[in-house]
DNA sequence: CACAACTGAGTTGCGTGCAATCTAGCTGGC
DNA sequence: GCCAGCTAGATTGCACGCAACTCAGTTGTG
């Protein structure tokens, strides 16, 4: 856990917490997979489906500040969406550069059907339920902590 | 919050596993950026070398199988390290289908100054240790659980 | 030995992530 | 009213991930 120049500070690859996570990440993402192929939608699709089904009508940068995306992933992602005929994308508001994003009848019904996404992972993990919300807190406080600021190493 | 079909599993956003793990998994490769880029690496790149630091000289079968990541994504990966003269690619085994994957010496020089990128994780993030700790191990956890096999959801 | 089945890497196509840049629209100072 | 500066999205370029496919090389069977 220290490290000057001389001691090595355990750099074996299954003791990182960066790895732990990518690879978690990543295994999370191929469980709800199956699942998500029947909805026709991608992982991070999924994500903004969510968002958009808690609340809709905002803008793009309301959405990116709760999915910690910025436009150039929403952007082309939205499109895709509204090619789908799940979300629209209107751009007449009092201020013209915002465009809001809002559900489609289509869009809105799919909800319906994402709750078996989530039974999905249930199936395919050998976590228990606590184990699971303790690991969610962890990720969630984990991402609220210090955002997007300079990095370290002056 | 409750949709018919009986009972609506919380599809609120911040409530989902996926997405804390999705997000905090962005965030610590974010966290790692700046230090890895005055090493010019990417991240999965650093992973890579990490795997290759603990032991070299495997195909590229074997890392992936360690990485959990597959040809597709590894070899044009390896191709830019061996472009930046990291690594080397032989074909010359008896096993002809083999690429046995060799660290050169700048690549093992390259391991020296990769000590200083963990600590750049421990200057931005909330988390003590004991966190950090559990995190690590749950994560883990999770992705040895069952390996990509078929979906749910039949 | 001949040949089908298998295997290890590589390639292709598509959808992210994200930095950097561009563009259209708004806003404040004069 | 005018123009510099700001802001919200969109676009561009590059590097993943991963499914699907190709290709070279090996192995098992007769």
């Amino acid at each position: 856990m220290c490290n000057l120049y001389g001691v090595q500070p355990d750099l074996a690859l299954d003791h990182q917490l960066c790895f732990a996570l990518y690879a978690a990440s990543r295994r999370v993402q191929q469980a709800y997979r199956p699942a998500l192929d029947d909805l026709g939608l991608t992982y991070p699709q999924y994500l903004v489906m969510l968002a958009l089904w808690e609340r809709d009508g905002v803008g793009v940068g309301e959405l990116g500040e709760r999915l910690h995306l910025d436009s150039g992933t929403l952007s082309p992602l939205l499109r895709r969406l509204e090619q789908r005929g799940l979300v629209t994308r209107r751009r007449d508001d009092p201020d013209g550069r915002r465009v809001e994003i809002l559900l489609t009848p289509q869009g809105d019904a799919l909800r319906d059907r994402a709750g078996q996404v989530q039974d999905c992972l249930a199936g395919q993990v050998d976590l228990g339920p606590e184990q699971l919300g303790a690991l969610r807190d962890l990720a969630r406080a984990l991402v609220n902590s210090t955002p997007r600021s300079d990095g370290g190493t002056p």
